[in-house]
DNA sequence: ACCTGAACACCGTTCAAGT
DNA sequence: ACCTGAACACCGTTCAAGT
């Protein structure tokens, strides 16, 4: 019943042999198709074919399983999904010493940074994050290092929860509009080429400098928020 | 064939009693049912029962339509839904000259601000957002102002387009995620309550200052923005 | 005990048939 | 010319029936 108790990161326990389930007469208990390889193929599929790509009906069949049987480990498609994004979050431990002796603005940088990169290394997964913000283990663990640091360096525990609060809701709401980056451009460069007889003087002079690439608006903004910060904490 | 032949905007052309067209035999080609009144029920059925809710089948019914029929004013659901997002940006003309009288710090704020409270006021409408950025022609438009104040105060085309873009997916991003703020804050609320005993002192440290409000985020970050871009601009 | 095919109530989209 | 019911190929979820 508690959610906490049943960890995504927890690996399936080595054992052996792969058809070692299947020679033993006795049940274990133990499902024959483990929760972390529904979770992988579940991402395989988002990764390769997009999240709208994703229906029970074809993760079941990648796994030569049925859809009644998903729902004996998932009690439905929304906790897969949670599984999933917090899959996501797993890519790396984070080094919370080394981002401690960096300083609260180097280290906010870094993990704003890390965070962005490994949520766009599966771009596919943006719809998906909208259900619901990341509050698995791992994007708790994440969590634990910002507040550290940040409380390391004399922010109150109230500027503190706020700071990570607004920095990880800023990465977050980038990296979901990484989604369909290409088909944005697309339609914004159309617009910013007809600006010109549509009556937009100031958008026709500046639409030469074009779409701009949502990593070059990430690392901006991103640099704007620390320095924000850094201002209006020497007040 | 050219997409902004075909202006979101602009609204049925007053006609009449309504019983006009249906009274006249000769067919004069303008649709019973204008555009206009079936994206305005599509924002209602999302506004009233989520993005989910919005169905062709339920959204004909509504009309005392079909959905073949609806297929006759969108070639698609994507197309509708693209006009439905051009819409939410149309409630309030926006004031050119007013906002170029503010100065370009206190102009952005106040058309973040007010673009955040515009979308703010049809929440359920985040995950159709995602599909595609807004730029239709009330997008557009805004955009144009927004760009008019920056020049006016020196910026130049480069780094004039790059705020805007920065600042609009800035807000397009916190709105997005405006979506399921209370289930989220409830599973986050959860998550900080049991920090102490998931060995996570920091999170526990300011848990008590527990989930910031989405709105409390955007207003800070703004800020954060605004005050890192003025501290690089004296530079 | 665990798994499965088939069912149920939905989708977006298309098309032959009506008026 | 315009509209419509019904079809097609899908969904998520459930359940009786198998082994």
């Amino acid at each position: 019943m508690n959610p906490r108790s049943d960890s995504v990161t927890t690996a399936e326990p080595t054992s052996g042999p792969d058809s070692d389930a299947s020679a033993s007469g006795r049940s274990r208990g133990r499902p024959p198709v483990p929760k972390e390889r529904i979770v992988a193929t579940a991402l395989k599929i988002v990764d390769e074919e997009g999240a709208d790509a994703l229906s029970l009906r074809v993760l079941a069949q990648r796994l030569d399983s049925s859809t009644a049987t998903l729902y004996r480990h998932f009690s439905n498609r929304a906790e897969l999904i949670n599984h999933l994004i917090d899959h996501t979050f797993g890519g790396v431990p984070v080094q919370a010493a080394e981002l401690r002796s960096l300083g609260w603005e180097d280290a906010c940088r870094a993990m704003a940074t890390w965070m962005f990169e490994n949520l766009r290394s599966h771009p596919n997964i943006a719809p998906l994050l909208l259900a619901q913000a990341p509050t698995g283990p791992n994007a708790m663990a994440l969590r634990e290092v910002a507040l550290q640091v940040l409380l390391d360096d004399g922010f109150s525990p109230r500027v503190a929860i706020r700071c990570y609060a607004t920095l990880a809701r800023f990465v977050l709401g980038f990296a979901i509009q990484l989604n369909g980056e290409e088909t944005e451009d697309a339609a914004l460069a159309e617009a910013l080429r007809n600006s010109g007889e549509d009556n937009l003087p100031a958008t026709s002079a500046v639409a030469a400098f074009g779409p701009v690439p949502l990593d070059d608006e990430f690392s901006f903004g991103l640099d704007l928020l620390l320095t924000g910060l850094a201002q209006q904490r020497s007040r």
